[in-house]
DNA sequence: TTATTATTGTCTCATTTTGTTACAATAATA
DNA sequence: TATTATTGTAACAAAATGAGACAATAATAA
């Protein structure tokens, strides 16, 4: 196998990132989550940044070689930069996994510090592209992940305590769920971040009481029961600009 | 003058800290900001991380160096990494101007990305001590901070934001107060911190309905009026385990 | 010594928000 | 056509917050 490393030339040593990419399909939240060619590692997808390139680019670079989509809700939400998080046993694992090889003070073994972002994704829009080293990419229910390696562990119990603070403020809904959507649907989304039910009449006269809620016709669900209304995100660009900043 | 500059081999290249030092002096925020010799230019103190150093320690290594604190409240809250962010025509005037020789191709000309913390400290513990190649470094109320270099002043407007966010769960009073004070004081804290006055009645009625103060004696305050009582964070430990982790 | 002044601690009531229950409407199914 | 499950909304209770009132009191002035 030729070498596929990155080389420390292109890229700015001792830097890396990782992603927590949040979807939702309906039921559940989910992430994306890599496993490495023959080691049985996963972990989260993460990359390097360029010497010429913002470090936002290089993650939305990242994130768009792995999911197709161009433009994602990002959010960068902590650094990781303990002596002790790389593992260079680790690292060296996995590139050989992949036949190349590896020699001693190869920049990949060095420390790395790693800024963490999540992303909030449409589950249904996307097909997940593995990469060189890994075998699959693949969602995973936040509460039955495989073990994580290194530090990964860590840094989704951060994204998540984060994506939890920011549910409120950031209209988290509006990133996870197609552009037309239930109430109730929107309800199971909040649910599936904070970990817990939440009271319908409540939320729905909280949600309608924002005013940024566009309400369309009637969907037939095909249940056995009166149909709900369907809803949109009203005018996009102007609640991003009250929530999502500032 | 002999060669003071950090040493490559010491430390991670184009990896820095900046840190926002809050204190309260009765009535205003405010935030530690330095001046480097003969330049005029004004900026936050930072500093570099040690090969074999947490990115954590590193920074509670600079501000006890600045403040002589040893136990400071620190939060990091977001890494700067444009490329535009760095500008090494005025890191080699800060340079020259301290009588160092910067030939072409010095790391410290280099794109640095940085980490944010915030510091929250009691003002009236600090005398604080400029470094190495720093005139001085002096107390500024946040609204009235003289321009800062580079993409300084984006820094502080973002620590100032999270520090509103976080000023509810994460009881910015008991690091910015003295162990003791009154409710007033408190409040004013609070009214700073957010830049809006608050209704005293309220406030009151809902700090103490945290059940976190233990009350004190009376203060003889010399005011002509009622004395207020004094107040403390009651079981300092056990409320950082409720609002500052968590 | 006594009245004045400013601020504090607390109470009350109005207003707003949230929790809870109830119930009619209705799309699919039996 | 009756039954079923879920939806949209109304109604009332409970809790939280806003706003004002007032007695208590430490220093100062008279």
């Amino acid at each position: 196998m030729s070498n596929i490393l990155p080389s420390l030339d292109e890229y700015i040593p001792h830097l890396a990132y990782d992603s927590v990419i949040f979807g939702f399909n309906g039921e559940e939240l989910k992430i994306l989550i890599l496993e490495y060619h023959n080691t049985g590692l996963f972990a989260l997808p993460g990359g390097f940044v360029r010497r010429n390139e913002n470090l936002d680019d290089a993650v939305k670079r990242g994130l768009n070689e792995r999911t197709g989509l161009d433009k994602i809700y990002l959010e960068q939400f902590h650094t990781f930069g303990d002596i002790s998080r790389p593992d260079p046993d680790i690292m060296r694992t996995i590139l050989e996994a992949n036949g190349q090889k590896v020699e001693e003070g190869n920049w990949l073994l060095d420390r790395f510090i790693s800024v963490a972002y999540y992303a909030l994704i449409n589950y249904n829009n996307v097909e997940p592209k593995p990469d060189k080293l890994s075998d699959s990419i693949n969602w995973y229910a936040i509460d039955k992940l495989p073990p994580l390696m290194m530090d990964h562990g860590k840094i989704v119990e951060k994204a998540l305590e984060t994506l939890r603070n920011n549910l409120e403020k950031k209209l988290v809904g509006m990133n996870l769920l197609p552009s037309k959507f239930t109430m109730k649907e929107l309800q199971l989304v909040y649910e599936a971040v904070l970990g817990e039910k939440l009271r319908r009449t409540t939320f729905q006269r909280k949600i309608l009481g924002l005013d940024i809620l566009k309400r369309h016709e009637k969907l037939f669900t095909g249940g056995a029961h009166k149909a709900p209304y369907l809803y949109s995100f009203k005018n996009k660009e102007s609640i991003e600009q009250q929530y999502v900043h500032g």
